[in-house]
DNA sequence: TTTAATGCAAACATTTTGCACCCTG
DNA sequence: CAGGGTGCAAAATGTTTGCATTAAA
């Protein structure tokens, strides 16, 4: 059992929800490639293609449910949905994106969030979490730029 | 004749665009009030009280328009929907997001700006935009907390 | 007068919900 | 075996689009 695994079923209990196959096969869709970023209904088709029988109404249901617990976060990358991530030890980082290929990269800076810091305080504000996301062209897409719809 | 108003007719000459007495009307939403950062329905809502006729169907037609030529810029400030706001001198600044009664506080930071072009510059990166969202209480709401729903 | 812009309603995409059934604890 | 969890279909929300009509240039 992964020490991911452990704190999600940790988390689970200290919430007192209890832990489903489904919710453990939606965990792991999120937390096994850090690198993804999917969308809801990337999990529920991932896990449809290894034959794990789960609703789109469980994916969204159990994405809240992780959001609110902190497990997940839940990012904005521009498009008219939603995307999810792992909430590990790497908190407060910002993230690349491509305009026109959607690649996404993250990056972490702690200069970035020792200043939001000190923006926070100087505002009175009870800092919670942020998020940043920086849009260009990465690359491989400025060197061939496609026409633009 | 604002300087607003003229920046505004000048780009929808440039983009061969007609200069609409709806499209003024939508434009003056935005800019009247850099403090608000309304949505498409709240946009709508406010010409209708003032009785101009507008559907909201045109009021998103106007502002993906701007948005796309650089005028106004969309923002996502946490809910299911995007709000928006004039693209003035204050490019690159940031929100803060009140996540009890929704207040929304701007700041803008020369130093993250240079982090940001700097953390684009080795990950080979051309900038467009960026965005910095700040969840948290603002000084009201931290000290008379309500219950979380 | 020509053609882009608008209003309306219908279509779309994403997310949430009501309810009967299922499974964890 | 009790009560939370799930699937399904329907609803709710936010946004876009087709088409007939209006109005800018």
């Amino acid at each position: 059992m992964t020490r991911q695994n452990d704190d999600f079923r940790g988390f689970l209990r200290s919430a007192n929800l209890r832990t489903t196959r489904t919710r453990q096969w939606i965990w792991e869709e999120i937390v096994s490639r850090p690198d993804v970023h999917p969308n809801a209904y990337d999990i529920y088709e991932r896990l449809k293609a290894k034959r794990r029988k789960v609703s789109l109404a469980t994916v969204y249901r159990t994405l809240r449910l992780l959001v609110k617990g902190g497990m997940v976060s839940q990012i904005d990358l521009g498009e008219d949905h939603s995307h999810y991530e792992h909430e590990g030890a790497k908190a407060g980082h910002g993230h690349l994106i491509c305009l026109s290929c959607g690649k996404v990269a993250e990056f972490s800076n702690p200069a970035i969030r020792d200043i939001i810091g000190r923006v926070g305080r100087s505002h009175a504000f009870a800092l919670d979490k942020f998020s940043i996301q920086v849009f260009g062209y990465c690359e491989a897409c400025k060197a061939h730029p496609r026409s633009s719809s």
